[in-house]
DNA sequence: ACGAATTGACTGATCGATCAGTCAGGGCTA
DNA sequence: TAGCCCTGACTGATCGATCAGTCAATTCGT
């Protein structure tokens, strides 16, 4: 009858939700160590307390703001490389365009996730475990349909392309307007853009290493 | 006479070299939020006391460290890049081996900067600015060069040649194991291995990115 | 002897975490 | 329906620990 009520309940509350969402920007501004519980309880506008009940401690709620930000990256890097047809011509820039798309979001949308996304190359042990749990598959996935695209490759060369290419996603979008400045731009870089350029770069590394092997 | 003392007085102190030492294991360990000064003090063998003496603040401790790194990987990259020959067939590769060969460090070291290096590219405020201040300058030197060496370069792509350059060279040393173990190696990379794959990447990039503007 | 170097003892602030307790609402019994 | 109880959600107050930073006193080098 009440068009306003959902037919199926959230899988989270949205209290829940709003906890997550400040947890990520507090994060990613300041880092695991830097951010702390009660800047995120006000940013969610709840109690400090409210984050233990429902996390526990600081480490499960930054293990649980990976998880849900990495699961919608990888359903959607998993649903453009099923759209690819691998033996076209353009396979190998489809696959890199659904390695970059997913954490590059919305063409004109804020990236608050970014930073973290950034930080995770950098291997302390907490960021190393959550890698390997969550991003490990999908990264397994990407080197296996590299190899069946370029000629002659190997795993290694493979797992080259993919980790190199992700490497200079983070240089786009790790920090702010570095790569704008050296560019001598005022105006940041399009997402679209920076798309084309990832794609076009990572192509390039990817066939130089394959025909040098 | 007496052959150990050294001929001049050096720059800092034994005692100050200890402290940067280890303040930048601990940096690059936990982090700025996350190292303590206690602990850089227990590491350096002195009192806490005295890093506060030395240095004055964290923050101070922290540019130094920068500071006197990027001083010496900066030093090495201009070596380096006068010794090239800017007309030579083997220009570009060179100049890639400059920029990545300094950060690598000798071939069987430790590289206990590697993730501050790495760190460096999130965008938190603090980093970005000692980005600014220590390495944009040979970065301008880098990009200026490319763009003599690439065929109609532009400053842009030479600098998104630069740029993302740099961020794959962050793939490789800033995180432990994580190439090897996609890779399916059990033993990690040396270094000049390393750098000969990071090379011929960037080259292909670059000479893609050239050849789509 | 004099200044630079170094120390132990200490401070206020802030951290993550814990606690007892409030409150609204849903089910159960009679 | 009325009374009771249970539970999940949430809070203010507060805990002990740790943090960066301070300072008077002491040692060291010359």
């Amino acid at each position: 009858m009440n068009a306003a009520k959902p037919a199926v309940a959230p899988v989270v509350s949205q209290t829940i939700e709003d906890i997550l969402l400040a947890a990520e920007a507090e994060f990613a501004e300041r880092g695991f160590e830097g951010a702390g519980m009660k800047a995120i309880s006000v940013k969610a506008a709840v109690s400090q307390a409210l984050l233990h009940y429902h996390f526990g401690t600081k480490e499960r709620l930054y293990a649980e703001v990976i998880a849900q930000r990495s699961k919608k990256i990888n359903d959607e890097r998993n649903a453009l490389l099923d759209q690819i047809d691998l033996t076209a011509a353009d396979a190998l820039d489809r696959i890199f365009e659904a390695l970059f798309r997913p954490p590059l979001g919305p063409a004109g949308g804020e990236r608050p996730y970014a930073r973290i996304f950034s930080g995770l190359v950098v291997g302390r042990e907490r960021n190393q475990a959550l890698v390997k749990e969550h991003y490990d598959p999908t990264a397994k996935r990407f080197v296996a349909v590299l190899r069946r695209v370029i000629p002659a490759g190997d795993q290694g060369t493979a797992a080259l392309c993919y980790s190199l290419a992700l490497g200079s996603l983070i240089a786009m979008i790790g920090r702010d307007g570095r790569v704008e400045r050296l560019m001598g731009r005022d105006a940041p870089l399009k997402t679209e853009e920076i798309l084309r350029l990832l794609i076009a770069h990572a192509k390039g590394g990817a066939l130089a290493l394959i025909s040098q092997t």
